[in-house]
This record gives structure tokens, C-alpha cells and sequence, in this order.
DNA sequence: ATTCATAATTATTGATGCAAAATTAAGATT
DNA sequence: AATCTTAATTTTGCATCAATAATTATGAAT
């Protein structure tokens, strides 16, 4: 059975998503103008729904249009970086206060479960990063504000063009966990300003490893 | 001489614009289909372009991409609505907050004649709105993160979708002049907290008139 | 030799065409 | 009369085509 049999999905999403990994990997770097010709030709599909993929992908920021000179991935400075990751300090913190005050017991006991499992993944970085994210993704989720999600993920896309980005994940295992254990613990404390202040500080910390 | 002749922005994002004032407008309502060959022909353009306008509109959230049905107006639930007015506040307190500690002389002064001028505009609304909506964007701009400037006009475009919006802005004249008052008053005091606080207020007035 | 102008090429933008899917309409059967 | 089936119509989605603008290449003139 193949992958295009079943699915539901519009053709221009997958392109975008596809195009997405493209810069993520630097295949497609920063201030590549992207050949529509030849990537449609790649993939074997015609340049509508491509065009109609960096449409989108330039709506979020992401690549850049030119009129009448096409599309190219956006540069992104190490200015806008330090913005995006502010927003999102700001935006997480913020959910962390929130579901230390609405979290139930269950939701504080599935928050403990994901962290003893962060602990258990020190020694593998693929699957600690996994897990990294999964906890943040899970508070966002916790704070129930569905737009809330959608800006932090636009804004990680952002942040994700950048090679320096993982900079802000490296060679903090140890301290990482601990300031997780910091969130954690003030969540099931019931603790608002405590959780939205240790997320902040969990942030501040990254930022200043890659500096 | 033509508007056509000097345009330098591409087609679709003006089809995109004039979308997005036909649903504010509620010339398209919510949960309305688009028909792509009805409007494509009233704008006397082929639905190429069109098409390319509503795959950014479904990325901003105020269309719904449905595969092989097409695209229709988002119905934003009044949970949404909070929801959207939520991160509002919280991205203009936290702007508030970093303007009241960056704010030089001039942009304080700016700041102050901006609010002058809307205490000559209790009498008309129109004009009312307008510099309220120019005092909050100078805030967002001495603020000076472009990534938040995007989101919070992202954020926008959804709460204009909805009529209840006008609620929030409506019968508040003298309570919502007071309450830039305070706002302004901390920025020039420099007094970080206030200022946030004052902002976080005058949101949260205007969540409490619309109920 | 360098620079300016012009021609050729390349690439984007917008329009049109075609096939597939979904909805609506029509008809037949219970 | 109602419902199920099937045919017709409408509409989307992707591909192709045409036109226009931009860039590159070529040549001429200073």
C-alpha cells in the first residue's frame, strides 16, 4: 500500500512541510533562492502546488518573496533569534503559571512520569531532546489555549532556520533537568508565579549557554 | 495613472488582503464557502492567484482548508476569542513592561502626545479607535521585537473575524482613556511593573465590559 | 579596456485545461 | 411516498501553457 493511497492531506501541505525539513537540514540554506523548476521536477509534481507550499511558508516567516525574483530562504539574524526565543520565555512561562493553578492531579502525575523519563535519558541526546520537547509541548497542551501552540510552533519554526538554535539545546543535560525538576515541582506545588519563574529562568539559562 | 501601474506587491497577497476586509466586514461570514470561481471571475482574475491567497489565509487560521471540499470562513468560538484576547494581553503587558525600561525622551514624549490626542477624540469614536489602535502599535514597536509585532497582528486577524470583537472597544471611551493614562504614566515613570500591570488592566476591563 | 546598449535567455507570474471527486438531481424499486 | 441507486453537474486540485519581467550574454562605441 502506498503512502499517496490513503491520503487526506492536501498535496501543497506535504510540499511545505517537505520544503520545512529541507531548511531545518540545511539542504536549502539560508539565502538559497529555491528553483522552482528543478525542486518541481525533483519531486516529480508541478509547480503549482510548490508555489502554492512557499506561499505559505513565506506567511510564516520562514522564505522570503521577491517579486518577480521568487522565493529564497529567509536569513535569519541572530537578532530576530534572541526575539523569537524572548516569545517564547514569555509565552512558556506564562503557560507554566497557568497550569500550576488549573492542573489536576492526573495532569500533575503525567508531568512527573515525562520527567522521571527525561531523567532516565541523560545519556542519550537524541532521545533527552525527545523527551525535552515532549514536556514543554505538554504544559503548552496543559494551559489549554490553542492559539497559544500555534504561535509558540510558527515561532519555533523560525528559530529552527537557524543553525545556532541548537546551540541553545547542547551540552546542558544536567542543568536542564534540573531546572525542569524546578517547574515541575512548582506546578504540583500548585505554585503559579514559582513555575512561571523557574520556566523563565530554564530559558535565561539556555540563552546564556549559547552566548 | 492606474493603481495597477506602479504595483509592486504581488497579486496575491492583495487578493489575500481584500479576503481578509470582506470577512471583517462580514461581506463572507463565518462557516460561508468560498467559491473560488465566483470571486475569481467578480475580480476579473483566474483562480491561480486566489488559490494561493487562501492557502495563506487557512495558515493565519481565519479560512479552513477542507481536502477536495475547498476553503471556508473559520467560525471562531467565543473560547477562542478569550483565548486570542489572552495572548494579547500578555504580549502588550510584557511590551509595556520592556518599553518602560528602554523608553528614551523622545519616544516618551511621542507617547504622550499620541495620548493627548486621544483625549481630544472621547467625541468621536472613529477617530477614537484610531489612535488607540496607534498608541498600542507605537508601544508594540518602541517594544522593538518584529517577531512580536507579527504575532500580535497575526492574533488580530483572528479577533476580527468575530462581530463580538467590537465589544471589547465599545462604551469604554473615558474608562479605556484613564486606563492609558496609568500606562503611560508608568512608562515615564520607568516603572517596569506598573506599566505591565496597567496594560494587563486595561485588557482585562475590556475582556470584562464585553461580558 | 571599460562601459553602455541591446539582444537572447531564463524564470516568475498569471491564465487555462483536464481529470478526479463530491454534491446534486433524477429515476427506479420497494 | 420514501429510500436507495445511478447519472449529471459542479467544483476542486494539479498540470500545462502563455506572457512578462529580470538577468545574462553579446557586441559596439568611447
Amino acid at each position: 500500500m502506498s503512502a499517496l493511497a490513503l491520503k487526506q492531506r492536501a498535496l501543497y501541505l506535504d510540499v511545505a512541510e517537505l520544503l520545512r525539513q529541507r531548511i531545518y537540514n540545511r539542504e536549502l540554506e539560508p539565502g538559497a533562492w529555491i528553483d522552482e523548476l528543478r525542486i518541481a521536477e525533483e519531486l516529480g509534481i508541478s509547480r503549482t502546488p510548490l508555489r502554492e507550499a512557499l506561499k505559505v511558508l513565506a506567511s510564516e516567516g520562514i522564505v522570503t518573496m521577491k517579486v518577480r525574483r521568487g522565493a529564497y530562504v529567509t536569513e535569519v539574524s541572530v537578532q530576530d533569534l534572541s526575539q523569537v526565543y524572548e516569545l517564547l520565555a514569555l509565552l512558556e512561562s506564562d503557560a507554566a503559571r497557568v497550569v500550576a493553578t488549573t492542573a489536576d492531579a492526573a495532569a500533575k502525575a503525567e508531568l512527573t512520569a515525562l520527567h522521571a523519563q527525561l531523567g532516565k535519558a541523560t545519556k542519550d541526546t537524541r532521545r533527552f531532546f525527545e523527551i525535552n520537547e515532549q514536556f514543554h509541548m505538554r504544559i503548552l497542551e496543559l494551559a489549554d489555549n490553542r492559539w497559544r501552540i500555534q504561535v509558540v510552533n510558527d515561532l519555533r519554526k523560525v528559530m529552527k532556520v537557524n543553525r545556532q538554535t541548537s546551540l541553545f539545546k547542547t551540552g546542558r543535560v544536567q542543568a536542564s533537568l534540573q531546572e525542569h525538576e524546578a517547574v515541575l515541582a512548582a506546578i504540583c506545588n500548585g505554585d503559579a508565579t514559582g513555575a512561571a519563574a523557574a520556566m523563565r529562568a530554564h530559558f535565561n539559562n539556555g540563552l546564556a549557554a549559547a552566548q
